[in-house]
DNA sequence: GATGAATGAGTCTTCATTCAT
DNA sequence: AATGAATGAAGACTCATTCAT
């Protein structure tokens, strides 16, 4: 029988993973040593070995999380029965973006900077955000064939290409974010609509 | 006074920075050793130590050269005096980044999403790597401005907004390539193509 | 004022001691780690440390009872006030051994072996085995001295030099038996009868 | 091409395995830290890392050379075209066992117990040892055979047994030898000649 | 008496860097 | 210029022991 409940041991899984994160958003992971965290996060070795076995598990636990914490508010725009226009979807998903890239003074924009990085020589890592990236794909796929019923984009594109640009401009956007500082919603909505404001034309030629 | 020819040490430098990227694209930077170069080059570890007086220096110089090997088949397509329309410049830009992705069979389009981890730590290469993005939204805005003026796009929209899109959109298409594999330049213009197909439509609501 | 019985606390150390060379013939004595012995013993962290103050006295008291558990049934074979003839009493004493050294399919006779070699450095342990070994001596010098009353071996023999002997075919016996496996009472018997079934001829030359 | 001879390799592998050796008999095997090691060597850490690759291929070097110099000079009596009688072999090889035990001032006898033990929980060095031991069980038997043939011993003993017991003789030697100090090899001889001085006669029984 | 989460000193090991040759 | 053996600081991780509950 546990002496700590439930609720406690994961209170401490995540108090340890937002040290990490503090840590790694400041100096990088491989900066970042096991007593780096252990201090961070008021603990001892013994206490963060106790709830990750090893660095590489800690680094896996910090990355997991740090994505599927913006898959969180993210799901409602993909999901949502009737989708924003194109213009708006790509508004809306920026929002989201800036506002998950600066939490707590920290930009965690850079977690997928670094995940990415990372996935090159880890394994286990790697197919965590394959299958991520894979699954936006598929959730954008839906969306724009939405999008075509309704008449928003052009019933002949094919939506796995159409997915394919849409999750570069979003990747590129969380590149953007985190390399030369946030970038406005509205930014990205009238950019957007810019750079295809003569799509339609030039395609007449 | 050198012993050997400008030449010779320029080829020295080069073979081993070639070297370093067979390792960094193999293993990522930080589970490549000093001594994985040095076997990889066919070298000493004085040799490798008297043209890079240490691994950040050379990890810096690997990142620069990276870069710069991307710039020179990119300058052409950005600074055309009568630039490609948009889909088709989106099109080429595409192609370059495929084909410089992938060479000599290692996956090089890696090196950009490593450097951008590296730079959360390494403030001389996020100085690099930020000023090379702003070099990129600076050209894509002359081009953007080359297009309006040609009618391409709405001569409303504003260029440095629409640069920063276009420049997400690059940047993720360099994600997408090194996480998920290539994506074939045709997919990236019909992918393009179809986004906007109805944003004009859209815009009239 | 202790809360339990004495035979309760007996018991408590026994089940302890009990798990503890289950952990031991297993993985060897620094192999074993309290929490090993913990979780063999079904008790907890708390229990241990109650009835054995340090991993160093728990050791002590597990070797000290293997080999007073060894002592207990060689005890009469060696206090016999008829003793058996020396063939004989190198059967019984390898049929002890042997019947010994596999309980509770555990190999018990690797205790002596670990036990000898951590009294290397542990003084108190070395001190118990040697005064173990020094009375096994002792006590084979008295039977060694009823066997020469009664004819079995020669008078002029030195009673000290030849428990030296017997003390070490003894000891290779539990040698042989940990490390190659159980040998047979009867091998012993007949091994013995063999290797010196022309002493005395020899001696006559 | 090394920069060192080989020569002066093997010597930088002797000279670890010496300290590492009076480390081991000083302190026992686990109580030795790598760091131990190190001093006594009077070498970096990086050195001794560089000739053994973890503390277990050390540790396995260590005993397989304690091992080995123990052979060398048993080699010969073992193997010689006409044996010595069963009483002066077994002086021959006590004087050796002997001789050996204590060299530079330290009891190697020791290693011999501890790397049974160690032999518990190290599958490797088992298997040398368990070689090792079957080897001399083979050796004794051919020694036996011609004991049998010069008519040392009964033609009728049967030699897999006698050599169990002879080994295990030797075995229970270095026991007492490294526990309760060196045997001296007339002790060995007169003991051994008294207790079966009667043999003869009791199978007469 | 009993529990087991927490502690932190100590261990093995790696690897960037140096320097005698 | 070039070599590669040697260095040792720094890192990840273990585990005997304690103590608040």
């Amino acid at each position: 029988m546990p002496k700590i409940s439930e609720e406690q041991r994961q209170a401490r899984r995540d108090q340890i993973l937002a040290a990490s994160w503090r840590c790694f958003a400041r100096r990088g992971i491989h900066s970042t040593s096991m007593d780096d965290i252990v201090r961070e996060a008021n603990l001892s070795f013994g206490a963060v070995y106790l709830y990750y076995k090893s660095k590489e598990e800690l680094i896996l636990a910090a990355f997991s999380t740090a994505f599927s914490e913006m898959r969180a508010p993210l799901a409602p725009v993909f999901a949502a029965e009737e989708p924003y226009t194109p213009p708006q979807f790509v508004r809306e998903v920026a929002k989201i973006i800036s506002s998950h890239a600066h939490r707590d003074g920290l930009n965690f924009g850079v977690a997928f900077l670094m995940g990415w990085s990372e996935a090159q020589s880890n394994p286990k890592l790697k197919e965590i955000i394959v299958a991520g990236q894979l699954a936006y794909r598929e959730a954008a796929t839906v969306v724009i064939r939405k999008w075509q019923k309704r008449g928003d984009i052009s019933p002949k594109a094919k939506p796995d290409k159409v997915a394919k640009v849409l999750l570069s401009f979003f990747l590129g956007f969380i590149v953007q974010s985190a390399m030369l500082g946030v970038i406005d919603p509205d930014t990205a909505l009238k950019g957007f609509e810019g750079l295809f404001s003569g799509v339609l034309t030039s395609r007449q030629d």
